[in-house]
DNA sequence: CTGAAAGCGCTAACAC
DNA sequence: GTGTTAGCGCTTTCAG
C-alpha cells in the first residue's frame, strides 16, 4: 500500500539523465534524443512511476480538470450532457469536477468559487439564478474560460445555447399543419432560459400562423407539484386542447398521466409533443414525438470553445462566442390530425 | 482577469506576521494568538487572498477530492446516488470527480488509474467487471481509502452492499401473499451483483415459500434490447405470469410496455413491482410498488467508511467493513390479489 | 539537445 | 505562540 512515492528524480537517476530531460520526454517535447526518450521510457517502466498531478498543476498552472455546474445530474437530459462532455474531454485528458446547484443560489455562488479556488483549467456552468447579483459577481471574477450552458447570463462569456424559440416554433407549426390550434404548453416552474424562450417561441408560432395566442400556459406553482392538476383542468374545458407540448421528463410525465386519467388517447384523442428526448419518450406507447437537442454537437461546441481558449493562453482579445443550437423534431407516434366531431 | 495571484506571503507581509503565523490561521490552527488571527484575516480579507490548491496538495497530500465511478450517470438510481453522496462530501469540504464506467473494463481501469494518479483522497467505485483481472489489478494497487457500491470485488475495501436477497424475497412474499405464485423477474443484461442476487433471492423466496422455483427469469440479450418482446412472449404462454419483478428504469418500462400492449391492466390483470424507486415508478398509473433504497442512508454510509479511514491516516489496522442495505418495499397500487378465472 | 538551478505556493518541523 | 526554513514534485528558464 504504503510504497513510497516515486519521484522524477528516481527517473533521471535510473535512466542516467537529467531531471530536466525526464521531465521533456514525460511532456513529450521535441527536442530529445531518441536515446535519451528511450532510457527515461525504461526507467519510468521499470519504476512505474507516474507523474505527482499536484506537482504539476502547481508548477504549469493547469489542472487538466474542468468544473461542470448543472441545476440537477439527476434530470436526465443533465445526465447526457455530462456524459458527452464526458467523452470529449477524455480524449483530451481531462477528467470532470460535477457539482449540482440546485436552483440554490448560494450554492451555485459556493460551486462558481470553488472551482476557482481549486484552479479548473475551464467551467461549464448552467445556474438557475441568472439574474442574481452574487451568482454573476462570481461568474465574473472567474479567471478561466467558462462557457455558460444555455442560460443568459450578462456576462462576457461564451455560451452554447439552445434555439428555443425555432424549436417550440418548429413543433407548434407541425402541430397547426396537423389541423390544431388548441394547443397547451406545460412547462416546468422555475423561470430560467429554456421556460422563457419557450415561452416566447409559442406565442411568436402562433403570430406567425396568424392565429391568436391562447391562453394555454401552464406553469408548475411549486418544486414538487406537478403539472398534472392543471392539465386536468384544461381538459375538462368546454373547449379543451387537443394537442400538448410538455418539456422536460417529470411535466411530461404528469401530462401523460392527466391524459390517460382522462380517457383520453394519445395521438387519437390528444396530440403530444415533448421536449427533451429520453428514454422515457422512446419507449412510451405510443413513442412520443420530440424536439430533440444534439447533446454531442453541443458538447463538441462546449469542448471546442473552452480549448480554443485554453490554447490561446487566456488571450482576451478573442470576443465571447454563442453557439446558437438547433432542435431537431423528431415524429413518432403521438401525433395526429385534430379529431373533428 | 490577470491579477497576479495573491500567495500567503502577501498575506503575511501586510499583517506583519511570519508565513507560518498566516498558515496557521489559515489552517484554523489551535494556538494562534487572537490578535494574530485577526490581522491576519483582516489582510486576507483586504486582498482577496484565496489559497492555491495545488500547493496545499502537494504539500499536504491530501486534495480533499473524492473519485467516483458508477457505471452511467445517465442511469437515474446513480444520479441520485451522486446527488446524496454530493451532499454530504460537501458539508465535509470535499468535491467530487464523476466519471462513467460504462460496463467496459479498459475504461474502468484507466479511470480507476486515473484516481490514484491525480491524488484522490477518496474513491468510490461500482465497476462494471467485477472479475476482470485488470480491473481488480487496479483497485488493489490504490493507495487511498475506497469504498465499492455494491459490487463483489474480491479487494480489501470497504464496501455498502444492497441486501438483494431480502428484498427481493420480501417482494417474492408479498405476491405470494396475494396468491401470485407465477411470477417473473425481468432483469438487464449484465451479470454484475445485483443481478446475481437478485437472482438467488428469487430461488430462495420461492424455496422459503415451499413453492417450486419457475422459469421465469428474463435477462436483456444484448445492452439495446429491451425486455419487451420476452415479456410479450410470456404473456402469451398458455399458462403466463400474473406478477412482475422487474428492475431498474429501461426494464421496467418495456415491461409495462409489453404488458400494455397485450391489453393487461396493472394491478387487475397484472401485478407489478419495481427495483429501484424513480419518479417513473412514482408518476406511473397506477403508482408502482417498488423495492426501494434509501439512498441517503446509502451515502451516509460510504462518506462514514472513508472519512473515518482518512481520520486513522491509513492506518492499515482497520479490517475492511461492509454495510449491508436493506431494502425497503414501498407499496402503492400496483399489486392485487392474482385473478382467479 | 541537455543539465543545472530556480522556484510554483504552501505546510510542517524545528528553533526561539 | 511565532518565526524560519526546508522542501513537496514538478516545469521551465537559462547556460552551455
Amino acid at each position: 500500500m504504503a510504497e513510497k512515492q516515486i519521484s522524477i528524480r528516481d527517473v533521471a537517476a535510473l535512466a542516467g539523465v537529467s531531471v530536466g530531460s525526464a521531465s521533456r520526454v514525460i511532456n513529450g517535447a521535441a527536442n530529445v534524443t531518441p536515446d535519451v526518450r528511450e532510457r527515461v521510457d525504461r526507467a519510468i517502466a521499470a519504476l512505474r512511476y507516474r507523474p505527482n498531478h499536484a506537482a504539476q498543476s502547481l508548477r504549469s498552472r493547469t489542472s487538466k480538470t474542468i468544473g461542470c455546474m448543472f441545476s440537477d445530474v439527476a434530470n436526465p437530459l443533465y445526465a447526457r450532457a455530462f456524459r458527452a462532455l464526458e467523452e470529449h474531454f477524455r480524449r483530451e485528458g481531462y477528467m470532470l469536477l460535477l457539482a449540482n446547484g440546485l436552483n440554490d443560489a448560494e450554492r451555485e455562488i459556493d460551486i462558481i468559487q470553488t472551482f476557482q479556488l481549486r484552479g479548473m483549467d475551464g467551467v461549464i456552468l448552467a445556474p438557475g439564478n441568472e439574474r442574481h447579483p452574487g451568482v454573476l459577481d462570481a461568474v465574473r471574477r472567474l479567471s478561466m474560460p467558462a462557457v455558460i450552458y444555455d442560460r443568459d447570463l450578462a456576462v462576457d462569456a461564451d455560451a452554447v445555447l439552445f434555439d428555443h424559440v425555432a424549436g417550440v416554433k418548429a413543433a407548434i407549426h407541425h402541430l397547426v399543419e396537423l389541423g390544431h390550434t388548441r394547443i397547451a404548453l406545460a412547462l416546468w416552474q422555475v423561470k430560467s432560459r429554456p421556460v422563457r424562450r419557450r415561452i416566447e417561441g409559442y406565442k411568436a408560432a402562433f403570430k406567425a400562423a396568424g392565429l391568436p395566442v391562447p391562453d394555454l400556459i401552464l406553469q408548475e406553482p411549486t418544486p414538487t407539484s406537478s403539472a398534472f392538476d392543471d392539465v386536468t383542468r384544461l381538459l375538462q374545458l368546454p373547449d379543451p386542447p387537443t394537442a400538448f407540448l410538455a418539456q422536460g421528463t417529470h411535466t411530461l410525465t404528469s401530462t401523460l398521466r392527466a391524459i390517460a386519467k382522462q380517457g383520453l388517447r394519445v395521438p387519437e384523442d390528444v396530440s403530444v409533443i415533448g421536449i427533451g428526448d429520453t428514454d422515457f419518450a422512446q419507449t412510451y406507447d405510443p413513442p412520443l414525438t420530440v424536439l430533440r437537442t444534439p447533446t454531442d454537437e453541443v458538447a463538441a461546441h462546449a469542448v471546442e470553445m473552452l480549448l480554443s481558449r485554453l490554447a490561446a493562453k487566456g488571450d482576451a482579445s478573442l470576443s465571447p462566442r454563442k453557439a446558437l443550437i438547433q432542435f431537431d423534431l423528431i415524429l413518432r407516434e403521438s401525433c395526429a390530425p385534430v379529431a373533428r366531431h
